[in-house]
DNA sequence: ATAATAAAAGATAAAACTATCTTTAATTTA
DNA sequence: TAAATTAAAGATAGTTTTATCTTTTATTAT
């Protein structure tokens, strides 16, 4: 469905937010070990969700990740969009250089409304959202 | 959403399906072009689905690759397990170890419903049905 | 200033996926 | 039987994704 990196990335975003409460800063190794994910893997997709300005962060003593008010009004949709593109939203699903409903390929029809509900799934849940849910307990971003 | 082998996979299928009509059987070279996939690679792929039997094909003049009536009753899902693999079914969004209701990611529910409604037009939807929409003249396996 | 900390950046490597090319084996026709 | 045809199989190569390691830069505290 997402690449592994945007997988990453979600978690990272989640637990993130979790953390950073009381302008709390998470460090990168505590982020891969909360997540799951290889450390260096992960250095680089928060340098990636850093630079296009989804996540804040400061270097040295103290320093680490962490997400303001703004922050947590991002949605799942921004995060994929920022790590794996517009794909979801533009591409065939059977690769046809173009999608469209002039030129479609024999499962466009059937997969317009899947589409459809994932990408109004993913553009109507924030971060903010599953932060509360985690508080909660009953959900988990790593499993090991 | 599917592997490149996978569209690839299901676009052949079709492909074949339409001209394997009156017992006719379609070369590789003609299933390259007709879907818009790299010959050799195309070849690969038939190898596959022929070996795990979704396919029929004999060697020698006049052989190429066909489906008998059977073979029109595969659904997509079915293709999407040869060459896929059970992911859609069994794995979590989120990449966490397993995919359960007591270890749920985040988003494990709110996916729930998309996966199902997928899985679901997958396993409805056989090739034979495909193949009465390409009759038509309205659907496309290629679009350069 | 200096030392310690932590992210940023760069370089490298391993694995998976996609693609191509060549050889072999089976089948048909003549 | 010989030649032609076509899928099957094997070997190789390119690309992208995933992952790791090293160096640099910014910041803080002493
Ligand atoms: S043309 Fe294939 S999904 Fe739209
Ligand atoms: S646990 Fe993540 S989708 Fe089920």
């Amino acid at each position: 469905m997402f690449s592994k990196s945007c997988e990453y990335a979600i978690k990272a975003m989640i637990f993130v937010a979790q953390k950073s409460k009381d302008d709390n800063r998470v460090g990168i190794k505590a982020i891969a070990k909360g997540t799951d994910a290889p450390e260096h893997f992960m250095a680089k997709i928060m340098q990636d969700l850093s630079r296009r300005k989804l996540i804040h962060s400061v270097k040295g003593p103290n320093g680490g990740f962490y997400m303001d008010k703004a922050d947590l009004k991002t949605s799942i949709a921004s995060i994929v969009k920022a790590i794996d593109g517009e794909v979801i939203y533009t591409d065939c699903v059977l690769g046809l250089k173009v999608c469209s409903e002039k030129n479609p390929c024999p499962v466009h029809f059937e997969f317009k409304e899947i589409k459809k509900n994932l990408i109004k799934m993913i553009e109507n849940n924030t971060i903010a959202d599953f932060n509360d849910k985690l508080d909660s307990g009953k959900f988990f971003l790593k499993n090991k």
